[in-house]
DNA sequence: ATTTTGCGCCACATAATATTTTGAAATTTC
DNA sequence: GAAATTTCAAAATATTATGTGGCGCAAAAT
């Protein structure tokens, strides 16, 4: 809950950023070289960035076909209600349910925008009308099935 | 373009995907207690997932708010026309623009979805207007506003 | 202007970790 | 049921990360 917190950095810092944001198992040596210092004091900022937060974690990024995950969706949720009590439940039951990969809470038509992956058309069928539509929250929801992605970057554009 | 190749993986790789999707910085030692083997057939297996393509790549995951990235927003959008010509003009548009990191394809009412962060609701506008907006292809646009993030999962639910 | 202080850097030494090799055991195939 | 293939573990080796000490530069103080 420390949020907002402005962590300075410089543009040393930034570099790095970008490079780990694109190539998580870049060595450290590698490191060094394409930023330009040595080995021991670019080890040194990127312990620092992650004691500070700035950078969260790293992670694995799977190709959703081969592992055979061919649906992905966008959803728009409706609460009945949006006070925080049933904001509160609605999450506590999405956080539930592993096929739901993201949860925003957003301005706008809908109350809630998430992003939920399956094997195929049956397997979210399911889903949805088993799990989803269960919640007692949820008032409406509209489904955008994603025909292909174009971009998928990892990268955040640093501001200066 | 090798796309729906379904490669196939035991028990054993299930396991060490959804490990290296929580925590790819864990060492491989590590790794083999987890999974119960010893080191060098973990680390075999793991090369066969990268070189199959079922891992993709690694990335460091940062914190927006802690570089200066406050507003993030999903974006649906429609083109005025629907043919190949103009998607792809789009789509090439798109690209240039860092800000823009996800872009999708969707069934439904628009034609698009776009995921965009920028430093402030000032810099956000003027990225949509300078930008996005200038897209010829462009019809309309409805900009739905991250409020806060519930879930965002790393860890896709690998299918049996 | 000179000293002082502190930070960030490099180079080298050492520790941790990844990777290769070898061979044995289990499983599959014919 | 034997040969071939695959999968594994253990140990040796290579690579990489990490800790240490000292140097130099910049900013602050005198």
């Amino acid at each position: 809950m420390d949020n907002s917190i402005r962590v300075k950095f410089d543009k040393i810092d930034r570099k790095i950023l970008e490079i780990l944001q694109a190539n998580a198992k870049i060595t450290n040596a590698q490191l060094s070289k394409d930023i330009g210092l040595s080995p021991a004091p670019t080890l040194e900022r990127v312990k620092k960035l992650e004691q500070s937060g700035i950078i969260k974690s790293y992670h694995a990024k799977l190709d959703p076909e081969k592992i055979g995950l061919g649906v992905s969706t966008f959803v728009l949720v409706s609460l009945i209600g949006h006070n925080k009590g049933n904001i509160d439940a609605f999450m506590k039951e999405i956080n539930q349910i592993e096929e739901v990969i993201e949860c925003h809470h957003i301005t706008g038509t809908g109350d809630f925008i998430l992003k939920i992956i399956a094997k195929d058309i049956t397997a979210y069928q399911k889903l949805m009308l088993e799990k989803v539509s269960e919640i007692k929250e949820v008032d409406s929801m509209q489904s955008m099935v994603i025909l292909s992605t174009f971009k998928d970057s990892k990268v955040l554009p640093i501001p200066a």
